[in-house]
DNA sequence: CGCTAAGCAGTCAGAGTTGACTGATTAGTG
DNA sequence: CACTAATCAGTCAACTCTGACTGCTTAGCG
């Protein structure tokens, strides 16, 4: 420690960017083979790193797998918001942004945090890191959503129970995937959802 | 198989027996430390099963998982569709119908069900022999929901979309008990599920 | 231009897991 | 009561994973 604070400028940038390496790799892995699958010595190996280099940032698999949490919460994986040219009649609107919820659970994300909650179940420490990164992530989702659906309709009365209930649905459903290999697209309960938000904003129509 | 059919009586049964000890078993150690830590040793030993005994019966670890399985799928695992003393009042009924379903997913199947249901995903043996198993599974489900209701209650237009609502929606909800550990009985989504029962079905009150 | 310390590569021992294997046992037959 | 074949107990080799360790490399200081 004689120096700290210098000999810095590139290599924490070379330390930044390995690290990120490391860490994408890591839930690449882990929605590739789920949690028990996603050993230290694959995530190695898909980040194309030294054992050296991987240990030495990641003292542990767990200190890894933490890392990883905080990881998906700090990334923008949700960049669904980007839309503009949502419709202008509610109904329209409503229905686009059931959809676009819905899609929103056919992503990587979705299946790294599956199997991260899972794990955690069984893991202290990986749930004690869990908690508060689940939390960002979903005050993440709850701002998706409600650009999904515009100020107008979000303003709603019955709005918050709405994606409440629109979110937990799609959980509970995207799960029946890991079995099912459907075409998310067509999944017959995005009628149900739509029907639901319908009634649930313009009830008084 | 030279006296095939023979010798049976005794040894069918004892066999049964520790079979299904060891598949209690393998279901108790998947729900209390998840699909990686379910190992052949650790079940073996909850099930006070000789090694031999065990791959005599389960030849490799992912033969006693898919097994195990259809063991859930068999048992009557959801038997709390004892309850004589149902409300006759529609608005207590369905109250108490949502407790009920709620009561449901805080049990060790739910969690057997899940690890398997991600570990399926990336494997294709589990999933191939988990499909028509939970399609079974879900039949019950629905089953028990729709004693819980009533047929007075079952008989309405917009039940089935209801119940698919609650189940999902309860799913995605009892996931969140995997970090979170608070009592179900308190989950602030009751109330919510209730008053989406009362609207869906005594909406034109 | 030598020097220091961190970053990093590659190796390895130890722990744990799986399933094969060798005999012993047991149930039922003739 | 001998005999047969399945059942079962205990052991073990092969493999995998983790994390510790040794030493090389590199960046920046004086």
């Amino acid at each position: 420690m004689r120096d700290s604070g210098a000999r810095q400028r590139g290599e924490q940038e070379r330390s930044r960017v390995a690290k990120k390496r490391i860490l994408d790799a890591a839930l690449k892995v882990l929605v590739e083979t789920g949690y028990s699958g996603a050993t230290t010595l694959r995530i190695q190996e898909e980040a194309g790193v030294s054992r050296g280099r991987l240990l030495n940032y990641f003292p542990s698999r767990d200190a890894l797998l933490v890392a990883a949490v905080h990881h998906l919460a700090a990334e923008p994986v949700l960049d669904l918001g980007s839309r503009t040219d949502w419709p202008q009649d509610k109904i329209e609107r409503i229905s686009v942004a059931v959809e676009t919820m819905w899609a929103t659970y056919d992503q990587p994300y979705f299946w790294a945090s599956m199997e991260l909650w899972l794990a955690a179940r069984s893991r202290d420490d990986l749930r004690a890191a869990l908690l508060p990164a689940e939390r960002t992530m979903g005050a993440m989702v709850r701002k998706s959503t409600d650009s999904f659906f515009g100020s107008e309709l979000t303003s709603l009365v019955g709005y918050s129970e709405l994606r409440e209930l629109l979110n937990t649905s799609m959980r509970g459903v995207a799960l029946t995937y890991a079995m099912e290999r459907r075409r998310p697209s067509q999944d017959p309960h995005l009628d149900m959802w739509k029907k639901l938000a319908l009634e649930a904003l313009l009830r008084p129509l």
